[in-house]
DNA sequence: TTTACAATAATAGCTTTACTATCATAAATA
DNA sequence: TATTTATGATAGTAAAGCTATTATTGTAAA
């Protein structure tokens, strides 16, 4: 059996729906690939257009700008991993055994499953761990928000608090140990990678090793006492 | 008695050294300023040279490009605190106080003690929440890297691992987690200010309530068991 | 006191980014 | 067949992100 995922994105978002379009679909996929090789600072829909062989024009008759297509897809990868949470932990009562997976799913690298049709999850994800912060650190921040362009990582934040207070409905900060969760789980990964004197992985870079940090951190935390 | 605190650059990071003149401490300062009011990605040195009263060129004089600027502001910053947290927990032996000072200090906005010339230390600390990650989440974090552009945070970050090595020589993960209480100082405070269903504490939005999340999950992780 | 040097001001100019507008054409649909 | 819709081709503008040149200060060494 073939599934495939369709993730109902924010319309406020794109100005013309890219998933409804070959040449959208271009601009998600290839935004994603040009993105991780020169960094979001240096992208410009130019170049993009260039890469994908069409005209300048033709990428702002989808996406305003660029921090918009960023937004897009940084929504459309934290609904994929609500949904993958979501999934992976149905059927488990355990809220212990849960928040391992939720952690094991925030921090290890995906391989693409091909459940997707056009992004590669695995490109994806080192995206988001290197600018996906850059989406809300800006002075729109408040629009933004009300836009609701947040609500998919606001979701995935709330679906973790709940874990957490199942597992222990007395621990006082549910909603921020979540996002701190969240936060370091790209943090200490690219901190590994970059700047590895700020991590104990330094020697092995091995993500595992940011999975054991954040459960060892998160049940002393939340541990009935 | 008044005392005035030098904090000592690296070189690497001007082109003319801002201290030394009128000129350039105006665009360390101003520099600031103008960041805080617009954003990072809406300031330019045209808009602070007018700001200012000089001209673009003048700007480009003492620093190679905004970010440059903004890598320098930040250095400061993590000297500015390296050097209060060795002053506040001088001559205090008991580790898990240290640690309360630290965290606090990382936490809690500070007022403007005129120690330092020309910097406005409260605004700074607003700059540093929401632009300091920019410094290091691009393209040339390993070649700023070996610059030591990062030295102040990875020195800061060194002297809480010590700490917490104090407090408990087995735990695990000091440096991973030194890096997590600098960074969360920084992310729960803009959440609860811009995003604040992030957090439990949108409702008061009070620093201390940050402090307090803090130090339960640091003394949760490092306590003996 | 002159000289010379350092810092700044004034001005110009160049490339790239970030957009907007217009018109032609090809493909899909009514 | 008519007509909408998506794209392509082309042009143009304001601002950002620089660099270069020359003139003018103010300060410090000769």
């Amino acid at each position: 059996m073939e599934v495939q995922l369709q993730i109902k994105m924010n319309e406020k978002l794109y100005l013309r729906d890219p998933e409804q379009t070959e040449l959208g679909k271009k601009i998600v996929q290839h935004g994603i690939q040009l993105i991780h090789e020169i960094g979001f600072e240096s992208f410009t829909f130019r170049k993009l257009a260039e890469y994908i062989g069409t005209t300048e024009a033709g990428v702002y008759r989808y996406f305003d700008n660029k921090h918009r297509l960023l937004i897009y897809i940084t929504c459309w990868y934290w609904n994929w991993v609500q949904y993958r949470v979501l999934f992976e932990t149905n059927n488990i009562n355990d809220p212990g055994i849960k928040l391992k997976k939720v952690i094991s799913l925030l921090a290890k690298t995906v391989e693409d499953d091909n459940k997707t049709l056009y992004v590669d999850e695995s490109i994806l994800h080192q995206i988001i761990i290197a600018e996906a912060s850059k989406t809300y650190l800006t002075k729109n921040v408040t629009e933004d928000n009300k836009e609701l362009f947040f609500k998919p990582f606001k979701d995935l934040c709330a679906v973790i608090a709940n874990i957490i207070l199942v597992y222990n409905p007395k621990y006082k900060y549910p909603r921020s140990l979540a996002s701190t969760i969240i936060e370091m789980a790209q943090f200490q990964i690219f901190f590994m990678y970059n700047l590895p004197s700020l991590t104990d992985f330094g020697k092995t870079k091995k993500e595992s090793n940011v999975v054991s940090f954040l459960e060892d951190l998160v049940f002393s935390a939340i541990r009935k006492k």
